[in-house]
DNA sequence: AAATTAAAAGACAAATTACTCTTAAATATT
DNA sequence: AATATTTAAGAGTAATTTGTCTTTTAATTT
């Protein structure tokens, strides 16, 4: 797989609170149970997007998370960043620790052209304008494909 | 990371053998000290490469591992499929199933691209050339860079 | 203040991937 | 025939990733 089960699951979690409106918070159980993530795993992921600012966080009735302005305005790539790491950008395709420009990898050229057209894959778009794209497109955001935007 | 260890330990495994004259045995014992993997995983890794043909191995004294006729003609996307399976070149960036043209997730069309680059960069070049290639350009396959082809 | 709601934190369990070790089978050499 | 070499096969271990459960902390409501 390209990115982790962790990293997707906190994906779908920020495109989620993306398409709903700024400013309000969702609970983790509405999330886990619209998007079929457990529970607790969810929790403990998009901690580490709070942790990283990209999203916020209120406990009591009424709390949850929602993403924060700095996260309304990121891309799916620093979402990415803050959980799987930026191994998958800076590394050698077959993981050759001395692979660069100089000594490539039979990889390594096209691999750099590759590895670009992930990363911009992920970094066009920022995640409010996803949202807008996605009320027009309706993307699935789940397996049933039920999740309205 | 793009590809499991075992999958990028088959890899370089493969292109050792196509830097090496043709028809010859090399042992997995002379293989991975030079590649410095694991003797025994990397006999179980090569054992699902000869089982799908893309090797044969002889055992018994200088008996060893070589790349089959179709091993040689054959690219790394071959190798990869063998080892890691299709998912990376069939699944959705996000893990959905019901993913497709029809309801797309927010990746899925840039993703179809993405996915073709990978699959072109692994696809584009045979085992024999990329050894024929790597004759002139010495490219690294160790992290020491001490291979010599 | 007490009870309720919801995230945070931490310990634990299961599944997968990565790696090791031992024995068996095949081939060659002596 | 006996011994040595080398892959095959299988069981077992370690590490990482994924997922669960319990307790704590913060906020709200009654």
């Amino acid at each position: 797989m390209l990115l982790s089960k962790s990293c997707v699951y906190g994906l779908r979690a920020a495109l989620y609170l993306a398409a709903k409106k700024n400013g309000e918070y969702h609970s983790l159980r509405e999330m886990s149970e619209e998007l079929e993530i457990s529970f607790h795993f969810l929790t403990k992921i998009l901690q580490q997007l709070t942790a990283d600012g990209l999203m916020e966080s209120y406990k009591g009735p009424n709390g949850g998370v929602r993403l924060s302005r700095k996260g309304g305005n990121a891309t799916l790539f620093d979402m990415v960043i803050a959980i799987d790491g930026p191994g998958l950008f800076t590394q050698c395709a077959l993981g050759l620790p001395g692979c660069g420009s100089q000594e490539p990898c039979p990889l390594h050229e096209s691999w750099v052209d590759t590895r670009s057209s992930i990363e911009n894959m992920l970094k066009k778009t920022s995640l409010t304008k996803i949202a807008e794209e996605g009320k027009e497109k309706h993307f699935r955001l789940t397996a049933d494909g039920q999740f309205s935007w």
